[in-house]
DNA sequence: CGTGGCATGTAAACGGTTACATGATTTA
DNA sequence: TAAATCATGTAACCGTTTACATGCCACG
């Protein structure tokens, strides 16, 4: 019974709150971990139906309501031994693909102003997430939840606040230093026959 | 022609060097670029034969020695000015999996101890991050290139040794956290009824 | 009555890793 | 001569995304 990443994710997400269905956890997903995790339908139904199969979890019926034809799904002792297990185990470091520093570092086959607009729209994606991550954080603060799992979400977020902001800070120095260079006297970008100096502090 | 990421890496790769064979472009990648991007021979020979067919390279046969059976290419003035188009396009964010995370996020299932160990993982494995960066930070320094290619570099490089040093500023205060809430008296981890402050600064 | 959200699922295609196979050359 | 490295390639497999198909329900 080997499992694939998804499997783990919804047993976790199952762990949290019992009776979802396909829907709701992939709604889950996206709305708690869905700044460093993503799962698609394609994935998430036939993992369900294969946790099913192998006794992680068991289908169940929505007590109240049940208006739609909804399948929910809860946790089995196996699914939460299965779980645990995999917590256990040491963490993968993801493949490493990071397609905005690939195309910095190809930076001087383009114009600068290529990799001006690229650091210049990664700036923005980072502050548009550091904003979301922020309200996040004044939420939790503003209303304190009792939840147990609190204080591992709270250090999730921390790590993500402090990365963005880690990014955010040398996307504006680096701007400085492409711009500096581009509109600098005697040594632009694109024909350097001098190493600009990289400034330390 | 459409073409896959990996195409356009060697692409990259081609216009810093030309005349590099297969086996070479993976040596380079790992060494360059090894800290966010990864290539398997998997995923390099074939691209490399249809960006042949592509008319993208060029085999060029090895002008000195020539003593391994080894093809080498170049790149075509089609292949630049489709690295160019490329590196002018909006970059996509890579699909965001940070297992370490997901672990760190449903570690309430677990013991805090086990969080705490993919803690204590995680700075071990930036601390050699940080000094392999910090290795080659000293060597650009010292052994100053006239490359025009090394400001873009050098970008790539304090990116990496910023979010490195952010994550371990995160871990060891994660790690007091944890083990305060662990060693705490009243408040133990798995039942905590206050959220642990984050402090700011 | 139409739109948007709820809800489940499948099939095709893709990108990528891994394992395997082969053999030459250099170095100890 | 053994081991490490150079060097190329293929086949099987896996996980994932995307597009597609279907249809119910609530709300305006």
């Amino acid at each position: 019974m080997k499992l694939n990443q998804t499997a783990y994710v919804l047993l976790g997400m199952l762990s949290i709150e019992d009776n979802q269905s396909g829907y709701d956890l992939r709604k889950a997903v996206q709305q708690s971990v869905g700044y460093f995790w993503g799962e698609s339908y394609g994935q998430i139904y036939p993992t369900l139906k294969r946790m099913v199969a192998d006794g992680l979890i068991v289908p169940a019926n929505t007590a109240k309501g049940a208006k739609l034809r909804r399948q929910e799904y809860s946790l089995t002792e196996a699914g939460r031994d299965c779980l645990r297990q995999w917590l256990a185990l040491p963490f993968q470091n993801d493949p490493p693909r990071n397609e905005f520093l690939l195309k910095l570092f190809f930076g001087r086959e383009a114009s600068p102003a290529v990799s001006i607009e690229h650091i210049q729209e990664l700036n923005r994606r980072n502050k548009a997430m550091l904003i979301t991550l922020e309200g996040i954080e004044r939420y939790a603060q503003t209303n304190p939840s009792p939840s147990p799992h609190l204080p591992y979400w709270m250090l999730t977020l921390s790590l993500g606040l402090a990365l963005t902001r880690a990014a955010l800070d040398w996307g504006a120095a680096a701007l400085v230093t492409l711009e500096d260079a581009m509109t600098g006297s005697g040594t632009p970008l694109t024909t350097a026959t001098e190493s600009p100096e990289v400034k330390p502090g």
